[in-house]
Parts: C-alpha cells; structure tokens; sequence
DNA sequence: TTAGGGTTAG
C-alpha cells in the first residue's frame, strides 16, 4: 500500500466513520429493471441480424459512437423513423458530444411525430436540457414523465437530480431525490454534487455524511465530491477523514483521488501535504501537474509554480494545456513578471487555446494586477463569452489600480444586461463607491445590497463597513462591525483602519486589544491599520511599541507598507535625520509612496534640500503615483518654483495622469453640492461668500504661504484665484454650515489634501460656529472642533 | 443504448 505520506494517523473527531463501525457497509444493488414493463412494440430484438434494418442499425450503432453526427444523422434519414431506439441513438450521440440543442430538438421532433421516448430517452434529453441551462424545457420534459410513467425510473430520476443540480434548483432536486422510490450510490453523489454545484459546501458534507449513516458505500466520485466540499470549508480536518476514508476502501493510488487530495490540502493552505501526495503519485499526469502549479500559486510559491512548468516540458508523454496556463498566469503576477506573463499570453495564441473564457479571465487578471489596464481592457473587449466572472474581474482591475470612475460606469453597464451581481461584484465594486460616492448614494447601494440579501456575506459586510468609513459615517460603520454575525481578520482590520483613518488612534488601539482578547490572530494587515492609526494620531510611543511587537511577538515582518506608516510617524516628529536613515536601514527598496511621505516631512518641517533628495527620488523611480506628483508639484508652486511645476506638469502628462482637478464637495439632505476653487456658479454663492467674508473678517489674516512669495505678473491672476481665501473647501464648509442642520457636523470630503492654510482657517471656522467640521481627504478625515483638529496639525 | 468524473478566473 502507498503511504500517503502519513497525514492521517490522528483525527479526534469522526465525523464520518463514526457510523460505519469498520464494517465497510453494503453496497446498494442496482435494481436491474425489468425489460418488459417498458417494452413497447418498436423495440427491435437484436436476434433478427439478417434484415437490412439491423445491418442499418448496426452501422448507425457504430457511427455514433464513433462520434460523426453528421454521416449518423444522414444514415439515421434513410432509416424508417419509428423505431425509438434509432432515436435514442441520435439523442446520444447529440448529447454525448455536446450538441444539446440538437438533441433536444430530436427529442422534440420525435414526440411530434408520435414516436414513443422510453426510459433510455430521458436520460439524454435531461442531460442535454441541462446542459442548455434551459429550465423550462427540463421542467417541461419532467413534467410530460408522470404521464409516461417513468417518474420513478432510478435513471431517469438521477437524471433530473443532475439536471436540477446543474440549473442550482436545489429545492427540486431534493424533491425528486425524496420523492423517489429507491435512491442508490448515484442518487446520494447526485444530491452531493448538486449542493457543490450551489456553493452549499457545508450542506454537501452533510448530505455525505447521511449517504454514509445510510449504509451507502462510497465510490471514488463520493469521496472526490466530498473532497472538493471539503477544501472549501477551509477545515482540513474533515479533509483529512475523507483522506483516511480512502485508505480504508484503497482508492489510494487512484490518481484522480490522489489530486482531489492534493488540490484539497492546498486549499486548506497545508502546501506541504498537497506536496507529499504530489510525490506519491506514481504516474502523474497533466492534471495532477495542473492542479500542482495551482497549489504553489494558491500558497504563494511562484518560482515551484514554473519550476513545475519546466518539468512538464521536459517530459514528452505530458502536454500543456489551457488549466496548466491558466494555474500559471497568477505566479506571473505574483513575481511581477510581465514578460513571462506575455509569452504564456502568446504561447496561448499559438496553442490555439483562445478564446477560452477562463483563460481569458485568468489574463485579464493577470493585466489587471501588472497595472497594465490597457491590457486589461482590450482582452475583455474581445471577449466573445463573457460571463459574471469576467466581469467582476474587470471591475476588480479598475478598483485596484483607482479607476473608480470605470468601474462604476463598468458596473452600471453590468446592472442593465441580464447578468445579476453576485457578492463578489458587489465586493469589488463598493471601493469605488467609497471614494466616489456620496453617503445618500452608499445609502442606496446598502439598501440594494440588502435587497439581494448579501449583507449577510461577511466580504460583502467588511466592504461596506469601510464604504461607510471613507465616505465619513465612522459611527455607522462602527454599527455594522458590531451587528455583524461572523467576523473575520478582515472586519477586524477594517475596523481598526476606519478609526486610523478618522485620527481616533485610541479606539483602533482598544479594538485591537479588544481582538487580541477574543483570540483572534493578527496578521501584517492588522498592523498596517495599527501603526496607520499611531500614525495618524500622533501616539509615537505606541507606534514604535507595536512595530517592534510585529516582529518579535507575531513573527511578522514588516512590509513596504509598515515602513510607510513608520516614516509618517517618524515624520510627524520632525526629526528629519531619523527618517533618512530610517529609509536608508530598511532592507527594502524605497518606493515614491516612501519618499513622498520623507518629501511631506521634509515641506512641514521646511527643509527644501531634503525636500529637493525627496524629489529627486520620487522622479528616478518609475511609478505612476498621481499623488506623488501632485504633492511634488505643490511644494514648487509654494516655492515658487514655477519652471519645476511646469517640468512634472509635463512628465504627468507624458505618463498620462491628470493632475485632479481639486474639488469638495457637501451633502445635504437633497442633494451633494461639489465646489472648485473660485467657484461663483453655485446658487447659493452670494451668499457662501458673505459668509467667508465674515470669517475671514473674524479670523484676521492668518499665515498664508503664497503671499510670501513673489510672482511673475503674468501669474499673478491665476495665483490670485487659487490664493487660500478661494479654496473649495472653505466654500463647500461655508455652505455646509448654512445648509444643514445645526448641531449636526458639517462633512466635507475633498479629493486633494487640504492645505495649511485651509486648516487653520477651518480651525477658526469650528471655533466660531461651535460646529463640529469634518474634513475627509483621500488619507485622512480631519476633525474640527472647538478650534482643533484631530490631525493634531500633521497630514 | 440509460445517471455521477480529479486541475480552471475572484
């Protein structure tokens, strides 16, 4: 016996072999049907083999399994059309090589002609309504069952459990599952797959589980059900008693049990275990290599991933095919490796694998996370087939490379075709929502998201709560984090991130404590929310305190992300000699996003030459951080440095990012109000700016950083319109005190940072109102109050 | 002549 590495000698609970007692329980025979009850007159014995109509049948016999339809059905023309077995040969052939269209409407054209379909018909033509996808006719054809008497057939009812397993008509499945006389082995796999089929994996198992407290034997197609049921509760555990289930009957050297196996210890992240079947397989063949690239991608091993390659190439008796390439194209993005990425892009071409929906999808993804949307694009365009999939990656792409605007017009074009949002697209989609939408239109996606009953999806449930926190309602999001059922790593580091984001470090570092208490395992994420929120409060201390803890007593090391966060900390100190070698003592290479935050310490500190190494920096690295850009750009216009400005200007523009044009927007109870700068065109300008006036009359002239500076006359004007007084975001904080309710904050939310002087102006501004003032920007919302702000006037 | 088949995009 091959010992499968050995992996199931314990297991404490026995879930599925408790029933069985070790006394391998009896297989269910098969009632053999008998032939009479359904015989009818055109049922042809084979004895008569001298006619010409057998000779006929016999070659038509052949033909069909031979698999050309085209020479069958003209053989199957010159035959007499009345006998049913002809029929159900043609329906065969039809549904056995995938033209189910043809065979339905062979079927179809028998029952017109009067010709009587028997208990062998049924099965082809179910299996071909269900691979139409098409539920009315399959209803149609079950319904006309009861009629003919085959309702209780064992093969036809297996039959409509797969067919209703393939439409996910669960409920129907069942019925006729329960509604049958006597269910056996196929019954029971039926039922199991149905539920996989639906996504129910939990409710696989148990249907597993009852099959074996059944006294059902299981088949090596049980236990691969089973198997897939189990990699996807991510609990190995069970995985690991299917495993010894297999020793036991000894399907363990069959080599499509060997890579279900596989497969499930890789989902169940135990790359180990997937290896060690691996290696006992003692004759692999391409889908155990297949589903081994796709282990080391899952498990984050790309290297193995194309070291496996290799191996397949070496070996003749292996081909490549469409899932080899499409396990493959993760490991390409995982490396950043768009070259590799491209060839296996081209050897698809050559291959002629293309188009292929899946492989289709799986480049899109892969373009998608290269950055390189271009690609992106032009592969979904030339999609022939695309479906849900396709799309949700699509969307995905552009939300994670901030295309939010295509995203949601993607997204709204994906509402008004016939394809339905699954919880997947409503994952993806609602980051865009959370930088783009008001809190009237989050509102009512929520509630479309509830109409879908997908609030219940904990993914779905983490993206919202974050949609919340990005558009301003930190309290509502704090609700659905409490109201939640289940909650994962994910909803807790979101939570944490939303009171960073909000500059309440205190209450991120008490949900951290709070999720610590509960057993809840922190991972490099959670402590990205962590330091963000030291960062963003100002807690020094704490900040370093947790970086170290990370890797001392989690075990993790920091990421570029950590070492971002750090540097902001570091930075709000102002001790710019810290942060330079703080840069130059990590082991990885800094990114624009590093120096940018170096750059802004070195601006609030007024340190220009430091500035200067910054910028220098940002521009030697090849990014396309619009952000960067834009603070680099600020800097120069403050310095008046205008040939500078000018110079980055057209570097944007040669990469072909748009500089923002600055904006704030307002919500009241009707409607978002959204202003530029100098903006007069809004109703209520009048009167916005008697209001401006009397707080900058109140305010006396603070400290304006334009002023300072000398302009050439011919910039004069433009300078004068873009001077502090006229900023966006005092008038949309103006509006918003004399439009909402009092009491209430006023919530702005603007797509540039806000500038010094605007800062201290809103400062002003929630001292004399005695209004709170919340300013959201794409890092940070500010909150003003009785004359500070939660910032602790760092950004 | 009849049912179920391992790897496959997020």
């Amino acid at each position: 016996m091959v010992n499968m590495g050995g992996l199931c000698h314990h297991h404490h609970h026995t879930i599925f072999l408790s029933s069985t007692n070790n006394t391998p329980p009896i297989h269910h025979k098969r009632s053999k049907k008998p032939t009479t009850a359904f015989a009818h007159p055109h049922n042809h014995s084979r004895a008569s083999s001298s006619s010409s109509l057998s000779r006929l049948s016999r070659a038509l016999v052949d033909t069909v399994s031979s698999g050309s339809m085209q020479h069958a059905h003209s053989l199957f023309d010159k035959m007499s059309h009345s006998n049913t077995f002809h029929w159900n040969l043609m329906i065969r052939g039809y549904t056995d090589n995938g033209f189910f269209l043809h065979a339905l409407n062979l079927y179809l054209t028998m029952r017109f002609q009067g010709v009587p379909a028997d208990h062998f018909t049924y099965p082809f033509v179910l299996k071909a309504c269900g691979g139409l996808l098409d539920f009315r006719e399959g209803e149609k054809v079950h319904g006309s069952l009861f009629k003919m008497g085959l309702a209780e057939d064992l093969y036809v009812c297996n039959s409509l459990i797969g067919m209703y397993g393939k439409f996910g008509h669960i409920d129907s499945a069942v019925k006729v599952f329960e509604e049958m006389p006597l269910p056996d082995l196929v019954s029971w796999n039926s039922m199991v797959g149905a539920y996989l089929m639906v996504q129910q994996y939990f409710t696989s198992l148990k249907w597993f589980r009852t099959m074996l407290q059944a006294g059902i034997c299981p088949n090596k197609f049980s236990l691969i059900n089973a198997l897939e049921a189990c990699s996807h509760c991510f609990y190995n555990l069970w995985g690991r008693e299917v495993h010894c289930y297999a020793l036991k009957i000894g399907f363990e050297s069959d080599v499509m049990i060997q890579t279900s196996l596989l497969d499930m210890y890789s989902k169940c992240r135990l790359l180990s275990y997937a290896e060690r079947i691996f290696d006992s397989i003692s004759s692999r063949n391409i889908v155990a290599w297949n589903a081994m690239i796709g282990a080391y991608a899952l498990n984050g091993q790309p290297i193995q991933a194309f070291d496996s390659l290799e191996n397949i190439l070496k070996d003749d008796k292996l081909a490549v095919d469409n899932v080899t390439l499409i396990n493959l194209l993760p490991s390409c993005a995982q490396l950043g490796a768009v070259l590799q990425g491209k060839t296996i892009h081209g050897l698809a071409i050559r291959k002629s694998f293309l188009p292929h929906p899946v492989l289709e999808t799986a480049l899109l993804d892969m373009y998608g996370e290269f950055g390189i949307l271009k690609l992106a694009e032009v592969t979904f365009d030339q999609m022939m087939d695309k479906n849900l999939i396709t799309w949700n990656a699509m969307i995905a792409a552009y939300v994670q490379n901030d295309w939010y605007r295509k995203a949601l017009k993607l997204f709204e074009e994906l509402l008004s075709g016939y394809l339905k949002p699954d919880t997947v697209t409503i994952a993806s989609i609602l980051p865009a929502y959370a930088n783009l939408a008001s809190l009237r239109e989050c509102r009512q996606i929520h509630g479309y998201i509830m109409k879908l009953n997908f609030h219940l999806n904990t993914f779905v449930s983490n993206s919202i709560m974050y949609m919340y926190a990005s558009c301003g309602d930190l309290a509502l999001a704090c609700r659905i984090f409490r109201g939640m059922a289940c909650r994962d790593i994910i909803s807790w580091n979101t939570i944490i991130m939303a009171y960073a984001i909000h500059g309440m470090g205190r209450m991120s570092i008490e949900l951290f404590s709070e999720m610590k208490s509960r057993g809840i395992e922190p991972n490099d994420s959670t402590f990205v929310s962590l330091l963000s929120a030291c960062s963003n409060s100002g807690l020094v201390n704490e900040g370093w305190a947790y970086y170290n803890s990370m890797k001392l007593d989690y075990g993790i090391e920091p990421k570029i992300e950590h070492y971002g966060c750090m540097l902001d900390l570091i930075g709000r100190t102002g001790n710019l000699d810290q942060a330079l070698s703080f840069i130059e003592e990590m082991p990885l290479l800094p990114t624009a996003r590093i120096w940018g935050s170096l750059l802004n310490a070195s601006r609030n500190k007024g340190n220009i030459e430091l500035a200067e190494l910054a910028a220098e920096r940002i521009l030697s690295i090849k990014h396309d951080n619009t952000g960067c850009y834009i603070l680099l750009s600020n800097m120069y216009a403050e310095a008046g440095r205008w040939e500078k400005v000018e110079h980055i200007k057209s570097i944007m523009k040669k990469k072909g990012l748009e500089k923002t044009l600055p904006c704030s927007t307002v919500e009241t109870k009707f409607r978002l109000h959204r202003f530029t700068n100098k903006q007069r065109s809004h109703d209520e300008s009048a009167m916005v700016y008697e209001i401006l006036d009397i707080i900058s009359r109140n305010m006396g002239h603070g400290k304006c950083i334009h002023s300072a500076t000398k302009f050439k006359p011919s910039e004069l004007a433009r300078k004068k319109a873009n001077s502090p007084e006229n900023h966006s975001v005092r008038l949309a904080i103006c509006f918003g005190l004399i439009s909402t309710k009092l009491g209430d904050p006023v919530l702005v939310r603007k797509n540039t940072r806000i500038c010094e002087d605007c800062h201290v102006a809103a400062k002003r501004i929630s001292h004399i109102s005695k209004r709170e003032i919340i300013v959201g920007d794409p890092k940070v919302f500010h909150h003003f109050r009785d004359g500070y702000c939660s910032c602790g006037d760092y950004w």
